[in-house]
DNA sequence: TCAATGAGTGAGTGCACACTCACATCTACG
DNA sequence: CGTAGATGTGAGTGTGCACTCACTCATTGA
């Protein structure tokens, strides 16, 4: 099993590990870290439970490698906002909340693991790094591409935190004023 | 066991509960809905796990109940914060959000089982709808104490949202800036 | 004094789940 | 071809947990 001679790919176990995430996801997005079974995550990829484990050897780092995917996903979003931000001359903090607003429309995967991922940091030391992770390069990102304020890039991450949370209580579908208020404005959460 | 005929007092089994509440509390603030187990709650209590189901019939509706007594400490904290800065002639909102900072430091629990039930409100009808009641009694209050316009209420409540998140992941206690900018104003959330 | 009701428990039960292991099959290379 | 190493699985195992049941003891009201 030595690498070919000229080009250079993922080896079969490599690929099928992304695919396992990406089976994964979902998973976890609609069921949390606890109630979600390796069994399930199993069937959804397609693979047996025991090769699961065989992936990765605990399901706590599987999770982990669950919330990188999602971070990569988030960072790219923003990229991509910022950089048509730029070329047709907009805010490019606007654009990005913008972006978020859409990204949770499109893919609340994405939203749910994020969320599932703050309350197991608590349990799961590789899972509070991933978390860790995230936040270090989502501000790293959004500061210098927005070049906003700190107070500014503060009051927009708080923003998205909120939108996180009215999400995941459905607050969207209720005919309150708090969840009116609250949850109005999630396309501009910046 | 028919009521006194003068005065009303609460039944014992009636004590028990709320008593079981404030012990399940800690517990669930720790380790999250799924995994606190309803032995180390029972325990925590000073009962038998038996009992612990005879008092709640599932684990689920322990959990509201827990959820709705966070509900009553934050709804009294802020009430308190309300009078308070009324008579000093201060302004409300501003002294709410100092309050819930203060909160957060002195009364950890309350925060946790707010984000844990967030996540366990996607999966659990009962613990959802105790998790909107917060809202609504809250926005309620909050609004009619401060007096201020659903988009300060909106950015107010998102402060908020942050600050949990923030403390969940204690980056309180990291050397980064990202963690020094969103998690070092947690004083005033307002 | 004696039923009737309620508080409280010890000892389960059944099940779901994370993780393991012995084994099978494929593929690459000499 | 043969074999070494990688991919992949069926069939467990042990454990932890929500929930139950048959039972005891205390209180109360007549």
């Amino acid at each position: 099993m030595s690498a070919p001679t000229t080009t250079r790919k993922l080896s079969t176990a490599e690929q099928r590990r992304e695919a396992l995430l990406i089976a994964a996801m979902p998973v976890f997005a609609e069921r949390g870290y606890h109630a979600a079974p390796t069994l399930e995550i199993a069937k959804a990829a397609g693979i047996s439970q025991a090769y699961v484990f065989r992936l990765f050897p605990t399901k706590a780092e599987l999770f982990a490698g669950v919330c990188d995917v999602a971070r990569e996903r988030l960072l790219a979003t923003f990229r991509d906002a910022a950089a048509r931000a730029r070329t047709e001359a907009g805010d490019v903090l606007e654009a990005m909340g913008r972006a978020y607003g859409e990204l949770l429309q499109r893919d609340r995967d994405v939203l749910l693991v994020q969320l599932h991922s703050q309350v197991a940091a608590g349990q799961e030391p590789l899972i509070r790094d991933a978390m860790r992770r995230t936040f270090r390069d989502l501000y790293a990102l959004v500061a210098r591409e927005s070049g906003a304020a700190p107070e500014q890039l503060t009051g927009w991450f708080a923003h998205g935190m909120l939108c996180n949370v009215m999400a995941a209580i459905d607050a969207d579908q209720l005919d309150e004023d708090w969840a009116r208020a609250l949850a109005g404005d999630q396309k501009d959460c910046a």
